[in-house]
DNA sequence: TAACGACCTAGCCAAACGGCTAGGTAACGG
DNA sequence: CCGTTACCTAGCCGTTTGGCTAGGTCGTTA
């Protein structure tokens, strides 16, 4: 919504030959090491700041204005969180490239991902030593990278008639309690409304996940990383 | 089972002071070269090899005898493989010592590593950068370290009567269709036997993963990285 | 040989679920 | 002001489920 950029941010700093300098977000140590590692063995990129937070990465784009954000999107234990995080740099920061570097592939995360404006997509497992290195050229070209299978995601995607819909607050709450085995009545009593509600509720994310067994929900739920 | 010991791997390779011969394995490049720098930053450590496969685990460890084998049990589709490995490992050659490294903190995978053999449980995620080297030289001298977190887990598995069962394959076959949506006749006719061996399977799945529902046992078995 | 684990089958019954239709309120933004 | 979104409630009906008891085979292990 906030298109305002900030005038103190380093704009055009793009001169052929310069190196390009990257914003690593991840809580995982070992992983920002190795990126740092494996993208200082090549010449031409420097990991300038590291971030294990939310906030430490707007920090740290806001502060140091990289020319390319390579970040894990499950930095706390709210995924949502990451998405609105991609969504406020691509927004604020337009001159900052961002490379999404997930540990799953979860068809509704790559989606809603690349929709918020984030110019890539690797999966952590799949990704090999140079690819990364080429990612990020390639990126800051301009072009949108998308790992091995991811490209097939997104295309499944936008073949399918349906647009991916999102899940409410409230539907994940539901599904949380159905995740721990509880009754409808149960989570009814749980979260004071009634019973109806709660397979309201199921109906809807039954219907956005596509999924017709409370089982199928909470599995799909899982692995798209929402609980 | 068979506790031989094979002679040609280099025993006794323990002298004070020298450096402590490291193998690491996990799919994921970034972790392993993240691992190499975190740990040859110090001294006293050397990552003398690298497998991304439960063989090329066996290969490496038997080719090098390696005085620690840091391992993410997750290397293929099927992390119960990774667990005998560990088992495999710790059968046969005694002198290697075995530090899991996990994404995820599973109170199943957990029990099960340790009971095993595993003489360490460290969380990816958890772990600072300085605990590597200092549970690797614990590990060395005998100890066993387990993470933050980890620790606690293995209290509450030791305080429950009840030991941790395991579930069998068949039990899991069952699960997954489960966690597709299935009904229990949709699920006995792709798997050609009786809707009332379904149940059955179900009900010891229920008994051992202590829960009452279909949802919370996909939830259960999907935390315990067993689908 | 006997015991054990993993696997398979049957039937009963109350409770829970899924799928549906048909309403309602409150907040927000064009 | 109207459309949209999120949220809440009610009832019906057939199917699925959870929990139970009570059997069976096969292969391995003690």
């Amino acid at each position: 919504m906030d298109r305002e950029i900030r005038s103190d941010v380093p704009l055009g700093r793009r001169m052929p030959q310069a190196t390009t300098r990257i914003v690593v977000a991840d809580r995982n140590v070992i992983t920002r090491v190795g990126l740092r590692s494996i993208l200082e063995r090549s010449t031409g990129f420097a990991v300038i700041a590291e971030a294990t937070s939310y906030d430490a990465v707007i920090d740290a784009v806001d502060e140091h204005g990289p020319d390319v954000l390579i970040i894990d999107l499950d930095l706390g234990d709210d995924t949502t969180r990451g998405l609105k995080l991609v969504e406020e740099i691509a927004d604020r920061y337009p001159t900052t490239k961002v490379l999404v570097l997930a540990n799953t592939l979860s068809e509704m995360i790559v989606v809603e991902a690349l929709r918020r404006g984030a110019n890539g997509y690797l999966c952590k497992d799949d990704v090999k030593a140079d690819e990364l290195g080429k990612g990020v050229k390639a990126i800051q070209d301009g072009e949108t990278v998308l790992g091995k299978g991811v490209g097939n995601l997104v295309a499944h995607s936008l073949g399918s008639t349906r647009q991916t819909e999102h899940l409410t607050d409230r539907e994940v709450d539901v599904i949380k309690h159905v995740a721990k085995g509880l009754s409808n009545k149960q989570i009814a009593a749980s979260m004071f409304i009634s019973e109806s509600t709660i397979k309201f509720h199921l109906q809807n994310a039954s219907r956005k996940l596509n999924a017709h067994r409370r089982a199928e929900i909470v599995h799909r739920a899982a692995a798209a990383g929402l609980l």
